[in-house]
DNA sequence: ATGGTGGCCCGGCCA
């Protein structure tokens, strides 16, 4: 089974490469963040041909969550417990092949200065509540997406660099935490334990050929799904090349259950 | 260099 997670940053803008990396990768799961689209809007056609079925949470222009499987797309719930109560179409989940999938897009954040990084806090915290009040630890549970948080210094490129600055501070980092605590793992470490590997990296300046960039896209696993991981890709080719998105995906192979 | 690029969709917001 393969579960992967990219923020797309405009689906319709990156939907060629979008079909070209599920040819070439073939997940089974895949949660899509930024899709920027209306539920109306979404290509369930194209996704079909693919052989993958969709639950899409999106209003139009910002944000829009998707999660597309070839292993069954079962109650899917678009929000936290309704479409409207999520702050803007950040969480969608399905049940897929037996794994109660996930896909967020934690708000940004901006500056910890700024009342988006209050929201952000605001909204794991929400995030928090919804996983306690609807599930338990020994579930099959993913939380796929974009989290817009460096889980420690080692997932960017200068700690110096970001002195001040958002997707690295103590708050947003023990807010991360509290889902970590509460049974979920951040299975990308419990195969790589080096620093300086991203999974986001700025359009400016040449940042991703200077090899400035962030590991802020997570696939968090309770440990009944962690302990299958067989191996954690975050797929850096994806970042190469005409029009890409800004974000790399994240692709985990998981063995058999039992 | 307090900049830069890219997406939305055409002036300005958002990342």
């Amino acid at each position: 089974m393969r579960l992967a997670t990219w923020n797309v940053n405009s689906l319709t803008a990156r939907m060629p490469r979008v079909v070209g990396w599920i040819e070439e990768h073939q997940p089974d799961i895949l949660c899509l963040q930024e899709t920027k689209l209306a539920d109306g809007a979404f290509p369930v056609g194209e996704f079909a041909d693919l052989g993958y079925e969709a639950a899409h949470h999106g209003d139009g222009r910002w944000n829009g969550v998707a999660i597309v499987s070839r292993v069954g797309v079962e109650d899917p719930v678009a929000g936290f417990s309704s479409p409207e109560d999520d702050y803007g179409c950040r969480i969608v989940a399905a049940t897929c092949g037996g794994i109660r999938v996930h896909s967020v897009y934690v708000p940004n954040g901006r500056s910890p200065d700024h009342e988006q990084y209050g929201f952000k806090l605001v909204w794991l915290a929400r995030l928090a509540s919804f996983l306690t009040e609807h599930y338990r630890p020994g579930d099959d549970l993913a939380v796929c997406g974009d989290f817009n948080i460096a889980p420690d210094d080692r997932d960017v490129w200068d700690p110096a660099a970001f002195e001040g600055a958002t997707h690295v501070t103590d708050p947003e980092r023990r807010a991360l935490g509290v889902l970590l605590e509460w049974g979920l793992e951040d299975v990308y470490r419990r195969h790589h334990a080096d620093g300086g590997v991203f999974s986001w990296w700025d359009y400016r300046a040449g940042d991703f050929h200077q090899g400035r960039g962030m590991r802020i896209d997570l696939v968090l696993l309770t440990e009944s799904l962690a302990r299958r991981s067989q191996s954690v890709l975050i797929d850096r080719n994806a970042r190469k090349g005409k029009k890409p998105s800004d974000h790399a995906p994240v692709l985990v192979e998981l063995g058999p259950a039992g």
